[in-house]
DNA sequence: GCGCTATGAATGAAGG
DNA sequence: CCTTCATTCATAGCGC
């Protein structure tokens, strides 16, 4: 597993973040919490000067760059776009000898736990007749107001959690005989 | 984003050959099969329909979805490609090296003046150290000719939409309160 | 069981 | 904004 490991990096604890390590920008569960915040907030693409603000702010709890807020941004941005879909395609099973019984997802709100996918964008949902959704819905005011960093000290809080229960439906078990074809694509 | 992910899932019924359960994706032997003949055959960034159609194939062998067949080339890619630098360097590596200077994030963080958004081209100013690997050896001969799967029935799908499209989520309740301050903004 | 490895999944960082 | 690469995190499997 070393193998991949840079050599220049000293591998800090990925929980605590608090080793300043090198290579990439490793936040902080609280820096995460304030950016995701913002987030929220209706912030999206944040000006250079938000972003060096909230880079300095950020700063307080660990090692951060201003890129690393642009990034965070752009890439929370881009993938909760194309993620906060419904399900995965849900495929339509067509095993002739498997009820659907088991498979009593709403399509509604499936469970999952796909966030953020890279560019798997278009694997979502099938029908979506989405309201059109504005990227303005937040001008320039970022409600500034929000009560956010804890002046001093620092707050302890469980992280860890396991929020999202996959209750998944019973399994495919069934092997057709092994033969391959490609031909499909 | 919620980082306490992977959902928490009772593996339950197992051993029995194809027992998969839930949490994570694991692909049954015929699947890997599949997936690795693909790349095999040059197939290294299948499209989203491409993926889908491999979706919807391997789904007869068992639970499958989109994202995983997207993951498992991105693994798949990467991991190899990383094996391949690794040799590569011990081995090709003359010792005349460029001593290893590592990331020196030296930016100087030229926040300038952006009107609208902010480029990174502000934030980052050095931290060059790209390689890009020699990607190419492997072209994009599919062979779609391979025998797999039993060419028969469905092939067309219905183009979901177009990538384009900005659908923005719409569904962000109103931030619940946190104690947290932004007035730095 | 414990530690290691392989690999699915997530996300930081770039390039276009 | 979109796509892709690189790293990292979290587990399933396996050997001991």
């Amino acid at each position: 597993m070393d193998e991949g490991m840079s050599a220049f990096c000293i591998k800090a604890s990925a929980a605590d973040g608090t080793g300043t390590k090198c290579g990439r920008w490793n936040p902080t569960t609280e820096q995460v919490k304030v950016l995701t915040e913002l987030f929220r907030s209706g912030l999206r693409t944040p000006s250079t000067d938000q972003i060096q603000k909230i880079s300095t702010q950020l700063s307080f709890y660990g090692k951060i760059e201003s890129k690393n807020v642009f990034y965070w941004f752009q890439n929370h941005k881009a993938r909760e776009r194309q993620k906060r879909r419904k399900v995965s395609i849900s495929v339509h099973d067509d095993h002739r000898n498997h009820n659907h019984d088991l498979h009593h997802h709403q399509h509604k709100d499936v469970i999952r736990r796909m966030d953020k996918i890279s560019s798997l964008k278009h694997f979502v949902e099938v029908n979506h007749h989405h309201q059109q959704v504005y990227d303005h819905y937040q001008p320039e005011r970022v409600m500034k107001t929000l009560q956010l960093f804890p002046l001093n000290s620092f707050e302890e809080y469980s992280e860890l959690e396991k929020p999202m229960i996959r209750s998944m439906h019973a399994n495919h078990d069934h092997h057709p005989p092994l033969d391959l074809r490609l031909s499909f694509l």
